[in-house]
DNA sequence: GGGATATAATAAGCTAGCTCATGAATTCCG
DNA sequence: CGGAATTCATGAGCTAGCTTATTATATCCC
């Protein structure tokens, strides 16, 4: 039955959601960082050279949004923007010297937190929370795509 | 293997929970409410007469942070603040009658957004999901307690 | 070439949510 | 009684996110 999931999964969501926003940003902050800001930093390293535009669709938020972030990872001088070479539209995104030994800690940081909050949690079923998590992802995003009133024509769902 | 979960259950909780709240808020918005609202409202529900620090401790936020959310809330009229009888620095909370017939249209929102978020995982795997999730918010509240570093040996903490 | 259109980044201005610091009223308790 | 703690509210300020609009550049296609 769905029942008490339905109870309770949005605002349970919700409430594990800020919890563990305020304690990461908490930890963070050690570094002078917010966890929004991480975030940002840790996809520049893995895919350097990224245009904003790329790096806003891979993390589900407006271009504007990544901007501001940008604005203050460039102000405390760990990344930095540099013209494409072809389009000079284009911003891309690099690492500059000071961020790696702050991407150590952070790594270190990371798994801490994750450790710390899945606590009790076996190996396989953490597996299983991510890949639920990626579905939920996937779901939403599909629902914000064609709203629910709207049939979408393609699969209308009330036979 | 914990590697790959530690490599993305953070950041992808926080996608998860970004994509979740815009939208969530944007369904709430049709009655005039946003998320963080209707949890408040939900609450005072299912508990009416409870005074504001009870409501703020069951849901793991400040009690400032709720002052402003119920601000709003008696704003629109769905919720009022009664003095305590007894104790005159007390604020008890109730429904008005406007909230009745809201209460029910967001019930079946929440219906549709939960089914909509877990589509393609069954029941048994939805529970346990909502399970992982009350076990890491108790996970994060005794990190947060006691922070990192103290073992905190059983609160010895006077003497 | 040149107009229409698309894309990249940004600007301006707003909101929600949260915090800290402060203060006021009240109650508790030694 | 009188100091300490509790309960709530206010004010100021922050981060992060959004919408709408603007600027600059590129591309498409006649």
């Amino acid at each position: 039955m769905r029942g008490s999931v339905d109870m309770n999964f949005l605002f349970t969501l919700g409430e594990v959601q800020r919890m563990v926003r305020a304690w990461a940003d908490k930890e963070a902050a050690r570094y002078g960082i917010t966890r929004a800001q991480w975030a940002v930093l840790a996809k520049v390293e893995r895919n350097e050279g990224m245009k904003q535009s790329e790096l806003a669709e891979q993390m589900e938020m407006q271009p504007i949004t990544l901007t501001r972030l940008i604005d203050k990872l460039c102000d405390n001088g760990l990344i930095e923007r540099r013209g494409d070479e072809t389009d000079r539209r284009v911003n891309r995104l690099h690492l500059k010297k000071a961020a790696r030994p702050l991407l150590g800690k952070l790594a270190g940081l990371r798994s801490e937190l994750t450790a710390t909050a899945l606590e009790g949690i076996n190996p396989t079923d953490a597996h299983r929370l991510l890949a639920q998590l990626e579905t939920i992802k996937e779901n939403v995003r599909n629902a914000v795509q064609n709203p629910s009133g709207e049939p979408s024509r393609k699969e209308q769902r009330y036979g």
